[in-house]
DNA sequence: AGGCATGGCTTAACTTTCCTGACCCTAATT
DNA sequence: AATTAGGGTCAGGAAAGTTAAGCCATGCCT
């Protein structure tokens, strides 16, 4: 067996996977979190494959960095690359561990969506391992190690729920409202993440009401509150839907706004034929029929 | 700008490239070798990485290691990104220095072949800076840094010199050699690395004739000794051919053995058309015409 | 067969490298 | 003038790699 003479010094991934990552994104910060490293990692980094090269990589700005045309011409070569790594090993964990799906999604769907079909999917198929993490935002699904991916989207993947945005409250709240215009007095609950639902919905509504109330990072705390009658929600169809048939939660207003964005699934890697990813992917796919 | 969220555990980069090195050589230490690093690296890395991903990928017994069907599904893709992230490298480095080029050959050649022609060399292209790495054996073209690779091979590449075998010594040893017999007689000087070159053309002579001398790990060297009259060396025509030119060393006898493995120059990558890399691949390719 | 050397992987204590965390700096924004 | 956003820097600490010894089948040798 030939042996190839060993390099003087070796390829410096850790320092081409911080270029790379600053180069994506922009700034030395964004890369340090994508990376979940600090700045100054990323810095020294990528400091030392400027010494390596003998050549600046980056322009260095009063206020964030710029590619120079070296940094320029490497990066899409380079992003492909760790995009073929990271795929390699996607594949070697689904052939080692064949019956896991790692699904990422918004904690709002994680848990008022997901959750309450978990039941029913794992009745279907009970030797499937689900793992469900919660993000704020879509994963980069060439880089994570989730197999499927599920955010609101306009387009691309696969639609599994439709969007509609309307007020819900508790019935005892919604004998209060008799037009729109009663939400001024009342408490209006809306969710960090979707600051603007109730702005939308309003102006669908043709009312000039300026809305109140307290605002949630959890969208599933929100639906509790509105359950527990704490004000009006500004409700997202699915998310509230089970609420609604049990009567928990009732629409005051009949209209509803439909969002272009529903909620997509998206999987990582081309699925294995009849595999624990696809059979997931299907079983999600058919609840869109199913509401 | 969207950041994606941070991997849990990221990309155990070392740890792949651990395992790709011991999958492609089928050894650990052949693997450490080739990374410049010691076994027991490459041990904790397969390790880790398969405690990562649950299952093994080496199957473990007395002597040496044996992949896995896991394993063996991942290598190849592993293979290939790493040599796109060291493709991608090699590029960085062309276009911070395109004046630079890098040649990688055997000790013997560098000194004996390559470094006489360097100064018409630079004559011919004085911006370029050539570095030359002395190597026992043919580099990774895919991964190591060198631009060119210039080995005896039978195939492939671009053929820069042929080989021939012939006894060389000072014209004073000379006189005292009439026939192939009188070899007996005097010190036969070889290299370790060309340690059959001796019964080869003691074969193509017919001669049954039992050679012995000193042993010299550096061509070069043994070159000198022949020069100062130490001894009869077994001579390679590209490596001697200036000493005979100059008469420092003639040629005792007439027969030449012809080897199918001439001087054979190999690029890393694509050259670029009129750039530094190509030029020195032509001028070293006319030397073949030259001589 | 018995004995011994060999090749290859592993393990454990030590050392070097890399990352963190807190700070400083500059320029744009309020 | 104060604040903010983004990079750079430095001392201290965690996680690499190294060195050296250990282990265990194989295979050679007498």
């Amino acid at each position: 067996m030939p042996v190839a003479p060993p390099p003087l010094t070796r390829l410096p991934l850790n320092a081409l996977r911080a270029f790379e990552a600053a180069a994506r994104t922009g700034a030395f910060t964004l890369a340090a979190a994508e990376l979940g490293v600090t700045p100054g990692a990323v810095t020294a980094h990528v400091k030392a494959l400027e010494e390596r090269l003998g050549a600046a990589l980056f322009e260095r700005q009063a206020r964030g960095v710029r590619l120079t045309a070296l940094g320029l011409a490497a990066v899409e070569e380079l992003t492909g690359a760790f995009d073929a790594l990271a795929g390699a090993e996607a594949r070697m964990r689904a052939l080692a561990l064949p019956r896991e799906v790692h699904i990422a999604t918004l904690p709002a769907i994680a848990q008022l969506w997901l959750s309450p079909r978990l039941p029913a999917l794992r009745a279907a198929a009970p030797e499937i391992s689900v793992s469900i993490t919660a993000l704020e935002a879509p994963p980069n699904l060439k880089r994570s190690l989730h197999d499927l991916s599920l955010f609101p989207g306009t387009s691309g993947g696969r639609l599994v729920a439709e969007d509609a945005l309307f007020p819900v409250c508790s019935p005892a709240l919604a004998a209060r409202l008799r037009q729109v215009e009663d939400l001024a007095g009342v408490p209006c609950l809306s969710d960090t993440a979707w600051d603007r639902d109730w702005e939308v919905w309003l102006a669908a509504a043709g009312a000039q009401v300026a809305v109140r109330g307290p605002v949630f990072s959890l969208y599933a705390l929100a639906v509790e509150e509105a359950v527990n009658g704490a004000g009006v929600l500004i409700g997202h169809g699915p998310l509230v839907a089970g609420h609604l048939e049990r009567g928990t939660l009732v629409a005051p207003f009949p209209r509803r706004v439909s969002l272009a964005a529903g909620f997509r699934l998206w999987s990582a890697r081309p699925m294995q034929r009849g595999g624990a990813v696809e059979r997931v992917a299907e079983f999600l796919a058919g609840q869109a029929k199913a509401a």
